[in-house]
DNA sequence: CATCTCCTTAAGCGAACGTTTGATATAATC
DNA sequence: GATTATATCAAACGTTCGCTTAAGGAGATG
């Protein structure tokens, strides 16, 4: 009994914090006010984490954990390639769906008067790098161009990450007195979305799409550009 | 001269923060930090820009401007698309390459408990909605489609954005003994790269191509659907 | 019961926060 | 030179910051 009371302290600081690192950003929130918003004592958190920025390292580890196992949990060797690559992005969705907060907090968490975190972030990187790679030289991108590696490196990601980005903004500020509700009205860019499970699927099957003519449209032209060269060493 | 004199204090304070702002966020800096490195007096701050967030503002309304300038300043209805699109991008790097570090700022300035700053780029957002959803039509796209809309909605900013703030990490944290040396030799995730003129106009070039296959793909695919259901029906 | 371990608290520390006030220095204008 | 406007400064304000210290409470164990 008191065994479950001791984690739900613990477990409910980490989510003010990471509630309130989402919506504020880590330097904007105080100690003080996770305590407040967890309803603990403030000096749970040196006693749990060890201090604020402790906090900060648990959101990272545990959210750059989930992610990866998302972009890893995929067997590229036994299905077709675009399959493959819909699987990856249906991982990461969900993935996004379900951390849309920490997830804001661990990727946008980069100050350089933070060297831990910085060292931690890079860590993890480091880590999966050959993975990553492998991926890449599956779908028939040349991993010696660094160009087009520089290119491609993290951009499934950047993308669903800034959809939830975007979609967390919004969601946050329409309905919170925020804005003005004159402007509340104008700020949607669509009519208003039901992120459903059939808007995922859908937006999963767009980008899938994208992402596949894309990443062809950069092999072909590849291809094309060092046949036009053979041409103009001939002439 | 002296006038001179005072637009150095007032731009010297405006530049040591957009670089403070950029490595360490707006919140992790205070304005001491910011008087002690542009050389003034705290009280300039307040004076020259009304408060700490009155340089934000400036930051942020001068790099709107200078973006939604980048990315309309291109005449949409006497080029074919593709080199319409190759336009926007190429405005787009140039933005980004000749104000990396504002645009880092005023880009990631989204803190829920500054609702001056919430309002700010909302407005910047709204007024040119119309403009960029006149792109989306002319390349093809079904404005009226939520989902394709809510999708491609940034899409270059945020894939050329992601790019610059790669970049920025990398030569930040390179050399400044943020990391240890050892792991400095493992962090590039590919051969040092040289990001000079003829890497930008590659990466355009691939960012172009990627797009407008990715684009066409989208289209193509939403086409096929459409036809598929008539049979359907038909059956 | 005594002891140990873990959890929780109140109070306090030195430092820093952004803004304000009043004074002074400098520049511009007549 | 006198006056006005602008720029700059030192000192101070009330508040907040993350962390520390010492104490006490609760539970587990022998």
């Amino acid at each position: 009994m008191a065994k479950d009371l001791k984690k739900e302290a613990k477990k409910r600081i980490f989510d003010a914090a990471v509630s309130l690192f989402a919506r504020k950003g880590y330097a904007a929130v105080g100690i003080r006010e996770i305590a407040k918003k967890a309803d603990v004592n403030i000096c749970m958190i040196n006693y749990y984490y060890g201090g604020k920025v402790g906090i900060l390292r648990e959101i990272i580890n545990e959210c750059y954990e989930k992610y990866y196992r998302a972009i890893t949990h995929v067997d590229i060797n036994d299905i077709p390639l675009e399959q493959c690559v819909r699987a990856i992005i249906k991982n990461l969705v969900a993935f996004f769906r379900e951390n849309t907060e920490s997830a804001l907090v661990a990727f946008n968490a980069l100050s350089f008067d933070i060297p831990e975190i910085v060292d931690l972030k890079t860590r993890w990187t480091v880590e999966y790098r050959e993975k990553v790679n492998k991926f890449f030289s599956q779908i028939g991108l040349d991993t010696s161009d660094a160009t087009q590696m520089n290119f491609v490196h993290g951009l499934l990601t950047t993308i669903v990450e800034s959809h939830f980005t975007r979609r967390f903004f919004y969601e946050h500020i329409i309905g919170t007195g925020t804005l003005a509700k004159s402007r509340e009205a104008n700020v949607l860019p669509e009519p208003a979305l039901d992120y459903d499970d059939a808007f995922y699927e859908n937006f999963t099957e767009m980008l899938t799409n994208f992402y596949m003519h894309g990443v062809t449209g950069i092999a072909t032209k590849k291809h094309e550009k060092m046949s036009g060269e053979q041409v103009c060493i001939e002439k």
